[in-house]
RNA sequence: GGUGCAGGCCGGUUUGUCGCUGCUCCCUGCUUUGUCGGGGAGAAGAGGAAAGUCCGGGCAACGCAGAGCGCCAUACUUCCUAACGGGAAGGUGCCUGCUUAGGAAUAGGCAGGCAACAGACAGUGCCACAGAAAAUAUACCGUCCUCGAGCCGGAAAUCGGUACUUGGAUAAGGGUGAAAUGGUGGAGUAAGAGCCCACCGGGUGAGGGGUGACCGUCACCGCAUGGCAAACCUUAUGGGUUGAAAGACCAAAUAGGCUCCGGUCCAAGGGCUGCUCGUCCAAUCCCGGUCAACGGGAAACCGGAGUGGGUAGGUCGUUUGAUCUUUUCUGUGAAGAAAAGGCUAGAUAAAUGACAAACACUUUGAAAAAAGUACAGAACCCGGCUUACAGGCCUGCACAUUUU
RNA sequence: GGUCCGUUCGUCUAGGGGUUAGGACGCAUCCCUUUCACGGAUGAAACACGGGUUCGAUUCCCGUACGGACUA
């Protein structure tokens, strides 16, 4: 049975680590996101972060549609970080279009983002 | 029954699987018996506008002798309200429609809509172009009478006409403008004029009705004095400032502050001089001690303990309130009072969701079916306003049509 | 969450009640030149939108839309 939960604890808000994450993370582009991610060895789970500009969405109801359906995907889907082995990071995910995507749409992207995750940057942080 | 307008109300439903948030209950774990962790169950979980942030208030912190100036806001009246720039009822003016009287202008009635609707003889300012003139009682043109001297007509006259001129009378006319100094008609005159008269308009006063805005009635006055205060302004009334990122409390790590305790300092060196002596400075200073040793105190540094502020973070503020529902009563109404019952989101980079199916509604279509289901997401809380909105329901008015 | 400001030719701007809305750069056409550039001449091109006040609004007032700044 795979863990399908997203509690309050895998959410990413500590203000520290998100300039942390800012700062020292890696990136890549997939649209429609761009993901930022930092190891973080010492934590329990994998925290993550969603993001949806206020200049491309400048509807709240918008801005919640997105950030519902991208957590969705994520909660389904994480079992494919665990499976790998990955070790426990901090991800950023922010949402860079202008357009609204349904749940069809975002699901597949973002399963092609939890395999493009590298395992390791620095093996020696181990 | 249909269409349009106005007002009010509602703003999709059900099931399954997987989740989120806080609450209550149960089980359970422990290096930490906790406002702790894990698991399970139950019931609950966005709006009429949650929006814009345009007003008003609660609440909080800070400030505050009293008064004035300044700044901002409001502006017919009375009332409602915690308060308001909001609402209710009414007054006045304007507009639209219908209707009555009338030949018409116009007047009255009914219905609806709109009004930043205090003040323009407190002051300052502005009124382009056009026009004689744009705010000042008056110039110019003009009209009329008259003095004079011409010219023309005429046989002539104290005749007639004509342009000029002297002295007066006027404000009718000047057609331009958004706006022109009461209007229409008559009488009157040399020509004219509220100079006089009728009606309309206006002003003043008295008395009456109304809480009041204001409305009738009567009398008198022939009556020059525009518009713009969403120009400055005047008057009256109100406003202390800042906003939950307010504010109160708990408080890790690191650095630094303060307090206490312990420890460390023993003449190396430099200047004056060619050198020595000497002398001065000096590795901190002060006191006791002739000096030194030594003792005490302070400072500095090192180590340890404690402590206040305070950052990350957390808790409160924070959801029981000008609260909601129902009934009754008071009031034209906004609203108020009483009784009974209810607890109805509390998140914190931010939950209230995702997927699937069925139903409902709308549009298209003969049907099958297809497409669509708005505007929009709480962020301390209320009262309003404004703006957005698929579809549906109710009430009133108007219109045409159908049936009886 | 709160506070404040702005919107004028394609771009940057002036004008803060009065009738042709001005300037610079850019654009188009013509002249100059063998040609291009420079220079000269001419032209097209704008008051965000909807109401109101006023005789008259780009300007004053209200609302809407869009854009921007500040605030931990």
């Amino acid at each position: 049975m795979t863990d399908c939960t997203f509690s309050k604890r895998e959410r990413l808000h500590s203000k520290k680590l998100i300039k942390e994450l800012f700062a020292k993370g890696s990136s890549f582009f997939l649209y429609p996101f761009k993901v930022i991610y930092l190891n973080q060895p010492n934590d329990a789970t994998h925290r993550l972060l969603v993001s949806v500009s206020k200049k491309k969405l400048r509807r709240a109801v918008d801005r919640n549609y997105i950030k519902r359906r991208v957590k969705e995907a994520y909660r389904l889907n994480k079992y494919v970080l665990e499976e790998r082995g990955v070790p426990k990071k901090l991800i950023a995910l922010i949402y860079v279009s202008q357009d609204l995507m349904g749940y069809r749409e975002i699901e597949p992207k973002l399963k092609k983002i939890l395999h493009k995750i590298p395992e390791a940057k620095n093996p020696t942080n181990e």
